[in-house]
DNA sequence: CGTTCGATGCACT
DNA sequence: GTGCATCGAACGT
């Protein structure tokens, strides 16, 4: 079942915490490919430092003003896109940052998507539960750019669903990969997952 | 284990 | 011109 638009329009934590053990998926041309959530970060606010509507409104972060259940993708570092979840209501800028997957579907397309990037031309193929671990990784493995920023995920070919998979315990800790607003505890992980991202609780 | 650093594009000052 | 919500490799402990 694909998540309605109802299901973001609640605080940035709850929906947060709702996304770990949900599947992401992304229909493209070339396949089909999709992932377990096994981390996530909120981002919420004008007042939270580390999110981009915190020097408010610009034509880049103008997604997370928007109704919630869109994507909001964008280049980070020129190299990475990185998708967001838009939660809340209109005006309240947030939204929930998907960093890693556990690998379902489309294996192999993941594989040739991640070996296609630039600086792995000659490297060791990835492991299967580092296919999608990471941000960046993730929107690569799923062929997510920024072509996705304002679809709504409540229509294909980018939805997150539910698939009533029993997933583990949630855990929370602090935010990575950030350089303020890193005293939230805004991160949640599938406890113990292999395929989380940098410190696993 | 840890820290450092280059690649790379663009929004923002 | 500066600084990223990163990745991966290189090097130090």
């Amino acid at each position: 079942m694909i998540l309605p638009v109802d299901f973001y329009a609640r605080a940035t934590l709850d929906v947060a915490r709702d996304l770990i053990g949900k599947v992401l998926v992304h229909r493209t041309a070339q396949g089909t490919a999709s992932g377990l959530i096994v981390e996530v970060e909120a981002y919420i606010g004008e007042d939270d430092p580390a999110c981009h509507a915190a020097a408010g409104r610009t034509d880049r972060n103008a997604p997370l003003y928007g109704p919630p259940g869109r994507a909001y993708v964008y280049l980070n570092y020129g190299l990475h896109d990185m998708m967001n979840a838009v939660t809340e209501d209109e005006g309240h800028p947030s939204a929930v940052l998907i960093r890693a997957l556990a690998p379902l579907e489309g294996l192999p397309l993941m594989r040739r998507r991640r070996s296609r990037a630039p600086w792995r031309k000659g490297k060791p193929a990835v492991a299967d539960p580092d296919l999608c671990k990471g941000p960046g990784n993730l929107t690569r493995a799923l062929g997510i750019t920024l072509a996705d920023n304002r679809r709504s995920l409540a229509r294909g070919p980018l939805t997150i669903q539910d698939r009533g998979i029993a997933a583990g315990a949630v855990a929370w800790d602090t935010r990575i990969g950030i350089r303020v607003g890193t005293e939230h505890p805004w991160r949640a992980t599938l406890a113990g997952h292999r395929s989380v991202s940098g410190r696993r609780p």
